[in-house]
DNA sequence: ATAGGGTTAG
């Protein structure tokens, strides 16, 4: 394990500002440094205000005044123990007679007494005694700016932005705090356009105020505004500080900048602005790890001089992230504090990385180890639960929730809805949509996928249609229900549909409508697909490209397809895939061959997938001896075949008369259970008529499958082929018997090709639609403030 | 005394 560090440990919570009714004496639960004072106060009242006041002894008294109501506040929400908490809150009392008081002898006219009384009240969560005090503030002309300011903010942490909206319009002079304070409330709740009014409109400028705005800017993904503010914050001679670099760094990041957000974290370690801050070194080891620099995030942790739990558990998920679980999982055990976050960190990462089951474990262990669970913890576990089937484990999840009242919100019911279509409980989704108070998008989409993850497009369509608003994930999810259903008319008419909403198509969409393409054959549609990604700029994405050449592959345009295959600019596993795949598809054995040579001279490894498409390519070529130099090749890959592979070598050994060496093969596949390879092999003996294979494998395949219609059909036909007919008939008796049906003229060998196809377009467009969540772009236009796209051409970009 | 940031997440 890291070396041993010291822990920070958290200061402890405030007090709740717990409030009951005073009944008792207010001196008996005094908080003990406010008897002196009181007293000093006391003799102060005895002798009474001023009468005739001259301009100091006012000012003294006001003073005293002040600063009592400052003690109270500071009982309030300053560093006490829990255990003292209900004294503290009988400092209320003497708030309020210190008021009645300041009233009495005239200083709450004053202007620091009118703030000291208004931050009392708010600290002691009376609201409407606080607003009384502003207004009475207000009244007495003792109004301030901070005065403004301050219950601006009020507005704003009760999450009421018309009222601080109204105060802040009619302002006397609007202090650069109200800006920022009106600014960020405005971003934080997607009101881009309005904050950017404001910022126009500011006269001042402060760091807080530039960094509100970059942050703001950032938060809605409109990275090269926050950049722009950036820019204007230099210009204007204002000094940024460490929080502004990390929103830039931010902004940068989520602008796909890394080289940018890299050469500003240089620039703000050289210039010691991130020394000894913990929060910003916490974010630096994550900003690495997103980065994939392992080494470099192991660096910033190692070189910490002070580490809390949240370090550790972003070491955790530098090890998890990079797919080390069994090193997240050490790490997890060796923090010397973990909270709720590291155990739904490491929870999340295992579902991400398809341990599902890992998930679901460290749940129950977190449980046992008392820890309070979360919301996203569980819509972690939920997807684990949903990947798994597991409709028991997942209706538990569901009861805890319930118990915990948490079942409503909207991550977890999104994840419930999931889960229930995942196990193919469709109505059990349905009434958990249905319970959901405040629908957002999100639980929309889910339950539109989940009808069609089980064939349901009806419901799905309908859902679509009665849905109060889309997104582009709306969008994506019914144009792919749609082709995962084989109704690829319906995906390029919904594709038409998006367009014509204004909607704009991403590269999640394209790989859908791609697909569509691919499937209807129909290149004409492909190219005007193609022609869109070009005037969208985003052909050169690995997600697009691959598409594209799968498209022109599958539609039998191999020109096309290598042309945009050589053009790509950048390819991966998945680009290498398609493209071998379709070489092979269509009959050019040997170049699919020559091409899965040229990506092992590549950096990029290959994937079981694309072993599958070198063995299908050589199973189309009759090419039994490279077949089996690839099956043997898959290990060095640290790659184990998986059955889809051992029956593409069954039917290449099977094809090639091997027979006997083929049977031996499928003897030795790990999962027996493998139908589809005895079926080929059974194939393979009707035609070179070896009845005692075949008759073993049929056998098989029947114990495998007693409803395999497929096996009756072959053994009936290698019976045939010998010359049984009498044992052929009897086959299709036995068939007519219990009720199977031959299905529709389909060879086994079509068959075959239709499966590994299947399933390596099954892949891809799972690869290629996990290009990660499609952040919109859509929002005012920086520039303009009326058009609604970041890329907007309008003139005042120049 | 009031303003801006930083670990997980559908």
């Amino acid at each position: 394990m890291r070396a041993a560090v010291r822990v920070k440990r958290p200061p402890p919570r405030p007090p709740p500002a717990v409030l009951q009714p005073v009944a008792k004496a207010k001196s008996e639960m005094m908080h003990p440094t406010l008897a002196p004072l009181l007293k000093t106060l006391k003799v102060r009242l005895a002798i009474g205000p001023p009468l005739a006041p001259t301009a100091k002894a006012f000012k003294s008294y006001a003073e005293t005044c002040a600063s009592l109501l400052r003690l109270c506040r500071a009982a309030v929400i300053g560093t006490a123990s829990p255990a003292s908490t209900s004294s503290f809150s009988t400092n209320l009392p003497l708030a309020l007679s210190l008021h009645a008081h300041a009233v009495r002898s005239g200083v709450a006219a004053d202007r620091s007494v009118a703030s000291h009384l208004l931050t009392t009240y708010a600290a002691f969560a009376r609201s409407a005694e606080r607003d009384r005090a502003f207004l009475d503030c207000v009244a007495a002309n003792a109004a301030s700016s901070f005065t403004y300011d301050f219950m601006v903010s009020e507005h704003v942490k009760a999450g009421d932005i018309p009222a601080a909206r109204k105060l802040f319009d009619g302002m006397p002079e609007r202090s650069v705090v109200s800006y920022t304070t009106m600014v960020d409330a405005l971003m934080k709740r997607g009101c881009v356009a309005d904050a950017v009014e404001l910022y126009q409109q500011c006269p001042l400028g402060s760091v807080a105020f530039f960094t509100a705005m970059i942050s703001g800017f950032a938060r809605n993904e409109l990275h090269r505004s926050a950049l722009g503010v950036f820019h204007d914050m230099l210009g204007s001679g204002v000094r940024p500080n460490d929080i502004t670099f990390v929103c830039v760094i931010k902004a940068c990041a989520g602008a796909g900048d890394f080289s940018a957000a890299m050469s500003i974290v240089g620039l703000a370690i050289k210039s010691n602005f991130f020394d000894k801050n913990i929060e910003v070194q916490n974010y630096l080891i994550t900003l690495y790890r997103r980065m994939g620099d392992t080494a470099a995030a192991f660096k910033v942790f190692d070189e910490m001089e002070v580490k809390d739990v949240v370090s550790w558990t972003a070491l955790l998920d530098v090890y998890a992230d990079a797919g080390d679980l069994d090193g997240a999982r050490r790490v997890l055990h060796a923090m010397p504090e973990r909270n709720e976050v590291s155990w739904a960190t490491l929870i999340a990462r295992c579902e991400q990385k398809g341990d599902a089951a890992e998930a679901v474990s460290l749940y129950s262990e977190m449980l046992a180890d008392g820890c309070r669970t979360n919301i996203s913890c569980f819509s972690s576990v939920l997807s684990a639960s949903a990947s798994l089937q597991d409709l028991r484990g997942g209706a538990r999840i569901h009861a805890r929730t319930l118990k915990m009242g948490c079942s409503t919100n909207v991550f977890v019911s999104s994840s419930l809805i999931d889960m229930y279509c995942k196990s193919n409980k469709c109505r059990d989704a349905q009434i958990v949509f249905d319970t959901i108070p405040q629908k957002n998008i999100v639980c929309w989409n889910s339950l539109i996928s989940g009808y069609s993850y089980n064939g349901k497009m009806v419901e799905a369509e309908d859902l679509f249609n009665k849905m109060p608003a889309r997104n582009s994930a709306s969008w994506n999810t019914i144009i792919s229900g749609y082709v995962q259903n084989r109704q690829f008319v319906d995906a390029l008419k919904s594709f038409n549909a998006m367009l014509a909403s204004g909607q704009i198509p991403g590269k999640i969409t394209f790989s859908s409508v791609l697909l569509a393409c691919a499937n209807l054959c129909s290149v004409e549609m492909g190219k005007m697909v193609h022609a869109k990604t070009i005037k969208l700029g985003i052909e050169d994405s690995v997600f697009v490209g691959t598409a594209l050449s799968d498209m022109y592959a599958k539609s039998g345009d191999l020109e096309s397809s290598k042309k945009v295959f050589n053009q790509m600019p950048e390819r991966n596993d998945v680009t290498w895939t398609a493209m071998i795949q379709g070489l092979a598809e269509n009959g050019f054995a040997e170049e699919s061959i020559l091409l899965f040579e040229d990506m092992m001279a590549t950096e990029i490894p290959p994937n079981e997938h694309t072993f599958l498409a070198v063995l299908f390519a050589c199973s189309h070529g009759g090419l039994v001896e490279q077949a089996i130099h690839y099956f043997e090749t898959m290990q060095a890959w640290g790659l184990s075949p998986k059955a889809k592979h051992y029956t593409c070598m069954v039917d290449v050994l099977a094809r090639a008369g091997q027979l006997t060496e083929a049977e031996d093969l499928l003897m030795k596949t790990p999962s027996r259970s493998e139908a589809n390879s005895w079926a080929a092999l059974l194939s393979a003996c009707s035609t070179f008529r070896n009845e005692e294979i075949g008759e073993r494998a049929a056998k098989k395949l029947r114990e495998l499958e007693k409803d395999n219609t497929a096996g009756y059909v072959l053994l009936s036909n290698m019976y045939a082929s010998c010359g049984r007919w009498k044992d052929a008939a009897e086959m299709r008796l036995l068939m007519k018997g219990i009720t199977l049906k031959k299905e529709g003229g389909c060879s086994w060998v079509q068959l075959a090709s239709l499966a590994w196809s299947l399933a390596v377009s099954q892949y891809m467009q799972v690869h290629i639609c996990e290009t990660g969540a499609q952040k919109a772009f859509d929002g005012p236009c920086w520039d303009c403030s009326n058009v609604a796209s970041i890329d907007c051409q309008c003139e005042a970009k120049g």
